[in-house]
DNA sequence: GTCTATACCCGGATAGAC
DNA sequence: GTCTATCCGGGTATAGAC
């Protein structure tokens, strides 16, 4: 029982390769975007023929946006809000992970920017749903925390939610463009100067060193 | 004297034929990006033929180049740093102004992007030099305002500067998604706590109503 | 399920007439 | 300076053999 992965039905060669196919197509679409990828490098690099790669998933369009929730599926840690500071933790990861995943971050810049200008971009639903359920994450996140009592009452949670957004998709791009950019340090700060300004209550550990 | 705009010398209509082309092709640009817009679209909204539109520029690639200095040298304020309030006060303008020109905005997040996943694409030295322009600017904008003792000794120049482009740029994006989205509002937001959290000393005329 | 072959379209750039 | 015609490469998608 080595070899065999379990091949319930005929379709188990099929997921390895569709994955297979999934992964070279998130390697092409994040360095070339959807309009300057092609289905001919996919296919090539896999060693297949390009009807090949279009037997599995129909069209260039479908492709894509498997990808993106492939991609997706692989962080989707069922994030729940938690209250605001346990997501602020959360994030941090994700940015780290994130400066370790060059093509990752490649593909939702170079797609949420092409799906941003085009209102038929075949990705412009998915961003759109993303964004807005990122907002809804955050913005709950922060009420949460004030509820608890860990912000200040002066917070405005939709209006942060969407300024955290605005500079975690602002960081990847400055990244990409110039690599000696730490992202990390640059989101710690952000968050340092957010919880100088906002946090209600320093736990009771508060260095009394000095 | 009507019809005549003062032809001096044989290039008075090539100049204002150079320029249709960079104002069709900004726009197409800025829907369809650099890879997915094409000459024959842009020729085509002139009524030029494709030939044409190539023997003012030379290359597709080119044409491009003097696109992005073109809407740039509409917009250079020719901005000298001054302290960092008075910045803070001129890019207020730049973002209201933004919410106006949708094609500008689409044309810099979507060759910003292209840009970003592509070291061999034709504008990236025009953004990697744009971003450490505009860095350099707000950078010593801080620093001015530091020394001017506006600001608090705390903050770091440097951070602030490329926190302050990540939220721009972000906001862009997100406005393009989500139309519905203030950008002036937004940004007004962020100097608020930007202010609060870092300005040195509250002008006299502070509220005393409440 | 995978291939080859092909239909069909679109792209940039060049040559050369006017 | 502008055109038409053309070259040549590239793209997606389909048809049909194996």
């Amino acid at each position: 029982m080595t070899g065999s992965t379990g091949p319930r039905g005929p379709y188990a060669g099929t997921a390895r390769r569709r994955e297979a196919i999934l992964e070279v197509a998130y390697e092409v679409f994040a360095t070339q975007g959807f309009r300057g990828g092609s289905l001919r490098e996919i296919s090539a690099r896999l060693g297949y023929s390009q009807s090949g790669v279009i037997h599995h998933f129909g069209s260039k369009e479908n492709l894509l946006v498997e990808v993106l929730a492939y991609r997706e599926s692989l962080n989707s840690s069922h994030e729940s809000a938690a209250h605001g500071l346990a997501l602020l933790d959360h994030l941090r990861t994700v940015v780290e992970r994130n400066s370790k995943t060059l093509g990752a971050v490649q593909l939702f810049v170079i797609m949420s920017a092409e799906a941003a200008v085009d209102d038929e971009h075949p990705a412009r639903q998915f961003f759109v749903d993303r964004y807005t359920g990122t907002h809804e994450l955050f913005r709950t996140a922060f009420t949460l925390a004030k509820l608890d009592g860990h912000l200040t009452d002066d917070v405005d949670p939709d209006a942060e939610s969407r300024q955290l957004i605005a500079f975690l998709d602002g960081i990847q791009v400055q990244w990409l463009l110039t690599p000696t950019f730490d992202m990390t340090e640059a989101y710690d700060k952000y968050v340092h100067d957010f919880l100088v300004l906002h946090q209600l209550q320093i736990p009771a550990v508060a260095d009394t060193t000095t």
